[in-house]
This record gives C-alpha cells, sequence and structure tokens, in this order.
DNA sequence: CTACGTCGTAACGGTTGCGTTCCGGCGTGC
DNA sequence: GCACGCCGGAACGCAACCGTTACGACGTAG
C-alpha cells in the first residue's frame, strides 16, 4: 500500500545524502526534507538508518553489470577496463564506495552486505574474464582470476577514487597494455 | 607552556577515535574522554575539529618513509611491495586513509592537506623506483613513474583496503612478479 | 612566596537528531 | 459514500555535542 513515488524519492535522496555527507552524518530528518516526504513516511518503510541504508545501497550495487565477451581476451579487457573507469568516476562509486568501505571496517553488517554486493560480483567477472581467455587458449589454465581482477580494478580503483586524478585514454590505453603483459607473462613465468 | 604529555595523549585519542568511528562521528567531547584531558586543553591548542584533525593527521602521515635502494629493480619492488602491504595492514592506515579519502572528496581543504601528505610522497616514491631502475638500464628511459606506482599500489590498497582479503605471502610474491613483467613489458613495447 | 598559566570539572544556552505520537487531509478500494 | 491507510506536519522528551565561561587546584618560574 506505499506509495511507490515517495519509495522512490526516498531512495534517491538517501543516495545523494550518502554522497554529500556520507554515512556517518547522514540522517533521517536531512533525508526527509530532501525527499520532501514526512519522517513518518520512512519510519514506515524502514527502523532504522542502517537497515534503510544497506537495503537501498545492496538494492543499487546488486545490479548486475553485463559481462563482457568480446570474442578476445585483449578486447574483453579493454571493454571491462573502459566500464569499470567509467563506473568510478560515477559520483555515487567515487563518493559512496570509499565511504561505506571505510564504514565497513567498523560494522561488521555493513561490510557482510558490501562483500555480497561488490566482492562476489568481481569474482564473477574475473572469473568469466579469465575462463573465456583460458577456453580461448590465450590464458594458461591455471591463471588466478582473483589475481587478475585484483590487478586490473586496483590501479583503476586507486587512481579514480584515491588519488583522484583523472584518467587520459592515452593513459587508460597505456594501462590495459601493462596489464595485458602482466597476465600473460605471468603465466608463461609459471 | 602547553604541557607536553597532554598534547601527546590528545594526539593519540584523536587517531583512535577517528580510526574507531570516523571523521564524521568523530565529537571533541569523546576525544577529551578518552585522552582523559578535559575539552578546555583541547579548544586552547586547536580552534575546531577540522583543524585539530588536519594538523594531527598530516604530522602522522608526513614521517617520511625510507626509500628504498636495494640494489636491483626487483629487489627495490619486492621491498616497497612488503613495505606498502605492512602499512596498509595497520589499523591507522586501513581504517582512517578510506575514511578521510572519502571525506576529502567533500572537503578541499582535507583533499589539499591528504594530496601533500600521501601523494607527494607516493610521487617521490615512483620517481626515485623508476629513475635507479632507468639509471641501472633496467627499465627504458621514457618509462613512466605514475602509471608504475599505480600499478604497484593499486592492487594491494584494492586487496587491503578495500575488498579487505587477507594477503599471503605466495599472493604477494606473484604479485610482484606479474607488476615486474607488466613494467618490463610495457617498456620493451613502446 | 607570589603571580601566572595550564590543568580538570562543571555548567551554560543553543543546535541537531533521535524515535514516537497525534493530528487533519487526501485518495483508493470496497 | 464510507472507512481505511498512507500522507505531511508538528510536537514530544531525550540525548549528544557544540563552543564558551567560571572556578579552584596545582606547579613552576622568577
Amino acid at each position: 500500500m506505499l506509495r511507490g513515488d515517495i519509495t522512490k524519492a526516498i531512495r534517491n535522496a538517501v543516495m545523494n545524502e550518502l554522497a554529500q555527507v556520507g554515512y556517518g552524518r547522514l540522517s533521517i530528518e536531512a533525508v526527509a526534507r530532501r525527499a520532501g516526504v514526512g519522517k513518518t513516511a520512512i519510519y514506515r518503510r524502514w527502523s532504522n538508518k542502517l537497515e534503510m541504508v544497506l537495503e537501498i545501497v545492496s538494492d543499487v550495487a546488486g545490479r548486475a553489470v553485463p559481462l563482457p565477451d568480446t570474442g578476445s581476451f585483449a578486447g574483453d579487457l579493454q571493454l571491462l577496463m573502459m566500464i569499470a573507469t567509467k563506473a568510478l568516476q560515477h559520483r555515487y562509486a567515487s563518493q559512496i564506495i570509499p565511504d561505506l568501505m571505510a564504514e565497513a571496517a567498523r560494522n561488521p553488517k555493513i561490510a557482510e552486505t558490501l562483500q555480497k554486493a561488490l566482492r562476489s560480483h568481481q569474482q564473477a567477472v574475473g572469473d568469466k574474464l579469465v575462463g573465456q581467455a583460458v577456453a580461448r587458449g590465450e590464458l594458461p589454465a591455471d591463471a588466478d582470476p582473483e589475481l587478475a581482477v585484483d590487478l586490473i580494478l586496483g590501479p583503476l580503483y586507486w587512481r579514480l577514487a584515491v588519488a583522484r586524478t583523472p584518467v587520459s585514454d592515452d593513459y587508460l590505453e597505456r594501462l590495459t597494455e601493462l596489464v595485458t603483459a602482466a597476465l600473460q607473462a605471468g603465466s608463461s613465468a609459471r
């Protein structure tokens, strides 16, 4: 019976508030103000701040990103890099993710939710990316998907979300090149 | 005339409080309680929370990490990896850095301070690491220190501070191997 | 031994947010 | 057309923290 447009307005307000002030300073009252709704409408849906944020964030984060399959490892990698770059440059990602990550270190419930939403998904991407490459014979059978994903997403996340330095097309190209070289060389070395 | 032991207790309390509740929820009163001092003692030293945190954090972060010079690029790299791993596993680093990074996205003063404390230092490490390798002829003259540092610290930070997955010696070894391959291959490719 | 400055404690008024409750209004389903 | 349930708004008592002030105790410098 809860009105859908109200729920939507609240979800939206939570994401914006989260990006603007962070979880620590997010208040129910501010969310209600921003959404243009009464506090009552919020407490009718969730029982407290933690539950509300977790439900909304995991819903947003859980939306599956289409896994790449361009036909070649180089193509898959390049596509993944571009998708990740775009995603990490989004305001939600670059502000909310570090904030919730820091929060997760203190709150097991947040940690658990984020792991489900982010890490399992990331692992699926890694498995598919490397699996496809192995099937095509582009990487050896013992290539480590976990390590591969760390090597791909790590530098991008570091640069975009931590150092907050802009990423040029040229930079992205060179990074892709280096990572490709690493994964191929790392395999032949073993 | 300010008593040094009091100042020290406050600095300590701020770091602990920062790690435990984050910047957003850090309160002067809690710091005073934890340090076992009066609020007066704090306000006598800093005028507000932001100034206090910035001064203390930049002091801690500014302590120079000795730059590696083991005589070979492989050795330098391995040493750097180990130092970074250890540093990122420290409670202060793994909790405070993501928190302040998220905060920096909203507050230019924090961003500026952190860039000075972290990024410039990181750049110096990269320049020295790559510079030494170039001088030894282990990397070509046009090797990009910036890219190199991203590739080295990115995966570690991702794994330790974001994914919060433990890093085994074996994993570290393989990562070092891959990064070495990447930097050498990337050079020969150009 | 005196005077000064720092110390902790306690209190101040003011703000913000919590989670709850009551209200009158409005729209929908029956 | 009537009752029900959601809606926003307003207020509640409670708690935390802000930044400031006043106070008496202590310790040290001169």
